[in-house]
DNA sequence: GTAATTCCTCAAGTTCACTTTAGATCAAGC
DNA sequence: GCTTGATCTAAAGTGAACTTGAGGAATTAC
């Protein structure tokens, strides 16, 4: 813990992420630490709260692309302000209302086929849904009914 | 369509996938084909169950292997019984049943969040969460938490 | 009967979110 | 001052779920 700030070590420590992973992230633009003397990247206290936001996002779903296009426009080196995680909040609390509203249409459709044992491709509400699941996280998602 | 069977243009007409990732489900052991003199696939309607209910499993956020996994007890050539169908719907119910309790989790935490700005890894609800969020599906996501 | 279409296999490429490895340098404790 | 441990870069590997491409053979349509 270095006085000129926190080490990657460090923010592995109070994060619980790899530090492989900070770095990673790093690439990604979610933190942007300075070079110490010796080429050692130092993070600020800054930091560690962009990197929680990241790892809550994440939890909820939202891919890294994602995360780190929120956080663009926010000031690099500097804490965040109240009114920008209120934006970026509010609109991932939209987004898992839908993802839940979603999950309950499959549920209440789940309920219908359990023991009917149909599948079958004209008539089987499961398999012909109204409506598109939203993508569930990264990765090679592709979705059905659309 | 040929007589002995569907072939796999056929399958993917009618299920909407692509040719190749049937040829892959096929080495995941989802389907089973029989070859014709020729070697090409030749495929059942019992197939067309399968592809269902894998495309529809996937829907819920199963990955490949699990649902190979739960296929696997199946018979493989010939259309599973409504009490297989009754088994693994059963089971997924209670599985998307856990992800809507563990997203409204989430959602009320997120309420409680939303312009407070603390994000406080000592202090912040979301960010110490009491509970771990099922795998959401396939890929190399990792958890929080525990 | 021939042209167009579909199918075959096998290997390699893609995306996401990382981890692992290698070889080298930097910082800290005693 | 030296050793141990942390950090550095760059490249390659991982796994899930596929797709794409090459080169060739089977099937179908006319």
């Amino acid at each position: 813990m270095a006085k000129d700030g926190l080490t990657i070590g460090d923010l592995a420590d109070r994060t619980g992420l790899a530090v492989s992973a900070i770095r990673f992230y790093e690439t990604h633009g979610i933190v942007h630490p300075v070079r110490n003397a010796g080429g050692h990247r130092r993070y600020g206290r800054h930091d560690l709260r962009r990197l929680s936001f990241a790892m809550i996002a994440q939890r909820l779903g939202f891919a890294l692309s994602e995360i780190a296009r929120q956080m663009a426009h926010l000031p690099a080196h500097k804490a965040p302000s109240k009114s920008d995680w209120t934006r970026i909040s509010t609109a991932m609390r939209g987004d898992i209302e839908t993802r839940i509203a979603e999950l309950e249409r499959l549920r209440d459709r789940l309920d219908g086929c359990i023991g009917c044992g149909c599948l079958s491709l004209e008539t089987c509400a499961l398999y012909n849904p109204g409506d598109t699941l939203a993508a569930r996280g990264p990765g090679p998602v592709k979705l059905l009914g659309d």
